[in-house]
DNA sequence: GGCGGCGATACCGTGGGGGTATGGAAACCC
DNA sequence: GGGTTTCCATACCCCCACGGTATCGCCGCC
């Protein structure tokens, strides 16, 4: 299978339209067709369920969608690593942006004061896409949170544990509290983060992409969060924090793609697990 | 980048050698050096340094041919498993052969109970070559021994731990003594397993390839090994054994491609951690 | 029943991948 | 040191497969 192939297939099993798919990928519907047609005969397999009214995904479409993007990121990973092997041997690291407020800055200084230290690039994301990141090789390593991120298919090592703080503004009916629980807190609108495509799911709570805008939000008395308690450490006046005495237990987790153990990365992560 | 020319890459990368790599792949020599050229020019990176008399990989083809192989895996992972979708919805267990003697039967049993239990193939294999039949598709779930088997890029769940025991024909110097230890045993020749690729490491101890020929060989006295106590169940008449007190702790663990939850699998899985 | 949307089919042109023949550099050998 | 061998690169050619345009066939809808 060439991954020409496996993007057509992609492309037509994600827009489940010849000719958006076809628009998508910057050809005509002809062709495309045809090509799917031909993996299918290689294959051996029904992909696609077609009516000249809809397309739809067999079991098997539904398996080589799913695989076929990993194997494609894959693709672009070992592209994306071995042009930036010949040029910079920095790493990349990625977090989510306003996470790990006090973590990271120690753990960067504790490897750039390494002997054989080399340039660390930060890069700051939306929750849940650090994973993606790394896999297809725009990153080294990352900065996770369980059990919120996803730790599937990469290597890990624990850094910290702590608990979690409900997070408002100063004159907020819980501030004076010493202390509240999740049931509390079944009725505030939490705020929403988008989803993986970008979309944000339905629900009460504001809309909100990072944690400067949700910060804002709070201050506002819009909304109320729940957080790492490091978050404490980077709060402006204005916000307060109370102990969520049930809520998960958050543990950092920095993560690296199995079988990637560079000398560099090695370095880093052993200058991290150390703090 | 497409997998054709990972393939090309992959294969003069291993052999060093353009002409053998030609042959290997069923080509002629100068579509694949030109082919190589054009990746190079497309990536914009140098992968091979060319004498007129060697071949040696730079820095980045280092990277590309570690990473292409995954990349390769991963597109005939996809294509695997779609085909395997298409037809059987049964699961494909691999194991190392003579290991997990007691628990793989009860784990099939336990499985085979379930309502909606599928057919389970179990492949039987050697040592560390369940990790790649995961990773090309070959293979749904594996059993692995810790410390032994890389676990890296894999999802698992541990199932049992065990110490290890000393196997040794009924008359040797140590069968009579109710433990030993690890210093004991260096000077005896032990077994060795081939590697990756079929060869054998230099060394004192006899050249084995499965656990049968592993315990003839001990029943003749030519061999002692170490192993996890479970295998006591299966040995015949003649092999005895002692507990090693400082073998490390064997923990067998299932383990899967990340996600790849399919329901047999998920089934399969809580069967197993349930006993 | 006409129309519009969509996927499949038919047919064509071209670019690129693969072949053979050959060049050119470096090690080896007597 | 010149001939020989070895090995990768270049030159040239051919053909297939990929992509494009035109069109058909099917089906829902107004």
């Amino acid at each position: 299978m060439e991954t020409r192939e496996l993007r057509y297939f992609v492309a037509v099993a994600e827009e489940l339209h010849f000719g958006r798919a076809a628009a998508r990928l910057g050809m005509a519907q002809p062709p495309l067709s045809r090509a799917i047609s031909q993996l299918e005969r290689r294959l051996g397999v029904d992909l696609l369920r077609r009516t000249s009214r809809s397309v739809t995904l067999t079991e098997a479409g539904t398996v080589l969608l799913r695989e076929g993007r990993a194997a494609l990121g894959a693709v672009e990973a070992a592209e994306r690593r071995t042009r930036r092997a010949s040029q910079s041997q920095g790493l990349v690291l990625v977090s989510k942006a306003g996470a790990a407020g006090e973590l990271l800055p120690k753990m960067l200084d504790a490897y750039a004061a390494e002997p054989h230290a080399v340039p660390v690039e930060v890069v700051l994301c939306g929750a849940g896409q650090q994973e993606a990141l790394l896999r297809d090789g725009r990153a080294d390593v990352a900065l996770l949170h369980l059990p919120f991120d996803s730790t599937a298919g990469l290597d890990t090592e624990e850094l910290t544990t702590e608990s979690q703080v409900l997070v408002m503004p100063a004159g907020h009916e819980f501030s004076t509290r010493a202390s509240v629980r999740m049931s509390d807190l079944a009725e505030l609108p939490m705020p929403r983060w988008p989803e993986l495509d970008g979309t944000y799911l339905p629900g009460p709570g504001p809309e909100v992409h990072d944690a400067t805008q949700l910060l804002q939000l709070i201050a506002l008395g819009r909304a109320v969060t729940v957080l790492p308690e490091s978050v404490r450490t980077s709060l402006h006046g204005g916000l307060t924090t109370v102990p969520v005495l049930d809520a998960p237990l958050v543990t950092t987790v920095i993560a690296w793609p199995p079988h990637s153990r560079s000398l560099a990365l090695a370095g880093l992560i052993q200058a991290a697990t150390r703090l």
